[in-house]
DNA sequence: ATTGAAACTCACAAGGT
DNA sequence: ACCTTGTGAGTTTCAAT
């Protein structure tokens, strides 16, 4: 899959305002509206495109404490059994197997610190295989964006 | 701010997919195009609606690693300096001022191991008031949503 | 790949209930 | 808060280049 300029503007565009419309593109890049048409096409058919997603002020539904936590498994756990287990959890929106000290590491999202630690408690710490789980909660988030074309 | 059962509606749709036409949520809730309109716009009003985005799939564009970096900083470090720095490195997606062991916490995207290892050693480690990282690359990500409402 | 035209669909504003 | 209506604008397909 080869991307040319025209495409990287059509991208930036997209994932700066994915409600813009097309022939607004069209405008500024200087070709026709069923051009753009096409490429977006060319674009979603090569699945370099993953969604168009509307992205909530998470505060003003009142979810303030976003945490990211390590959990440690014992040994003898089975990773699948307790990835369905968080995937319960709607307030887990990320879940990574990964190296170093821990073996899974989520992004939990919760109404405020006592909402964090009622998750942690009765629904994290349940899950068996989870041993240990250490917490960062986030004070302040200054960067959020997507990689830049 | 008060949400009512059709806000919620409206907003799982678009949260789904950014670019479905109003037209088309109005048909599926059983309220006029125009309504729903004039809700969109009053959520957006509420600065409910933190924007809509294309979402890219980074490892068609040759992005392959995420990773989640500790970063604790020097007693004398200046925190809003230290994330201008961030700011420069476009690898840098989320940047989090947490508690616990880290003092500031970012996830990062690169293109391979290698490029992680770059970027760790040329540019975050070069920050003036890092002291030591700690690295948790993901090797899969099982999780990736958002808030439900 | 890109275009312009055609047919269709939608967004948005105004005025009414 | 919602509806209807009108109009300008956007989307999508297609034959032609």
């Amino acid at each position: 899959m080869k991307i040319d300029g025209i495409d990287k503007k059509i991208i930036r565009s997209l994932v700066k305002d994915a409600r813009i419309p097309i022939l607004t593109i069209a405008r500024e890049v200087g070709i026709s509206g069923a051009a753009i048409h096409q490429r977006l096409r060319k674009l979603e058919k090569a699945k370099l495109i993953h969604g168009y997603h509307m992205k909530i002020n998470h505060s003003s539904i009142g979810y303030d404490t976003t945490s990211f936590v390590g959990i440690h498994l014992e040994p003898v756990a089975v990773l699948s059994s307790i990835i369905k287990r968080l995937k319960e959890i709607p307030e887990v929106l990320e879940s990574h197997y990964t190296t170093g000290d821990y073996s899974i590491f989520i992004k939990i999202m919760c109404k405020n610190n006592q909402d964090l630690i009622r998750i942690l408690e009765t629904k994290i710490q349940q899950i068996k295989g989870v041993s240990k789980i250490e917490t960062f909660i986030s004070l302040e988030q200054q960067i959020d964006r997507q990689i830049h074309i």
